[in-house]
DNA sequence: TTTGACCTTAGAGTATACTCCAAGCTTTAT
DNA sequence: ATAAAGCTTGGAGTATACTCTAAGGTCAAA
């Protein structure tokens, strides 16, 4: 069993961290000891390195909720809904890679358009494009 | 001289963002009548429609900021002080595509090697590499 | 024993960009 | 005149994922 300094130790993530994933239902503490501490097993570990992985893939930790939901009942669910489930997290992935490849456009076009000297902003392009409607919504 | 309603029609805006920016230092009113009522004029409005521009290529609201300090007085900015502001910007935007783009390439991972049929979650891919470290990390 | 590390709780704060609520005054249209 | 829309303020709430604060109990090492 870890207390709860020892389990975040053991994964990097902070005490703080693993109270609010607590407080917000993602992981309860296995069992608590006389003195209110809480204790951790082998399980708990399990299920944190869950979490950290579906983070690292991107999913937020409600989506992980989700999972965990999933996962702790899975003859209740088929492959299908998990398959379903990360092709929606895909395409939301999808398109925020969109909407800032669409930033990144205008942003290179401002840049490029741009003399980059020392000389005094007045005259600047990159200004004068979020000035005007011309030089960034064409 | 607009009132904040008829401004925020204008711009398709909420009357609350117009008070959220002014009381974030981004937007004041330009007057107050005598109920104490905002009143914009002509430059609030282009203000504004600066504001929105580098919002739709993806500055943040403190970023703007910035800018709106630099625009106000461009004569003690360089080009090359707005050039490099902004390339830091896209430098930004690229990182953030590059995450989401190992998230994208994960999550293809686990989509792709998933059978999606009707049976139990049991033995899902997906939650199997969620659960163990060698599906994903590899 | 003392001190410092560890743990508890409730709640507030941070960052970001709004949005909502409550109470009350003003303006507009019927 | 009346009702509804418009406006004000202060402050709280939403979403997301932590992080910090304050007060106080517990444990381990010197």
């Amino acid at each position: 069993m870890y207390r709860i300094g020892e389990l975040a130790d053991k994964l990097s993530v902070s005490t703080d961290t693993l109270r609010y994933y607590e407080k917000h239902k993602l992981l309860a503490a296995t069992s608590r000891a006389d003195n209110g501490y809480r204790l951790y097993n082998e399980e708990a570990l399990r299920v944190m390195q869950f979490i950290i992985r579906a983070k690292g893939v991107g999913f937020s930790l409600n989506e992980i909720n989700d999972l965990l939901s999933i996962k702790i009942d899975k003859a209740s669910h088929s492959c299908a809904d998990v398959k379903s489930f990360t092709e929606q997290k895909l395409t939301q992935v999808n398109d925020k890679i969109a909407e800032l490849q669409c930033f990144k456009g205008s942003l290179e076009l401002l840049v490029a358009a741009c003399c980059g000297g020392e000389e005094e902003a007045t005259h600047c392009s990159i200004l004068s494009a979020l000035e005007n409607v011309d030089a960034i919504n064409k």
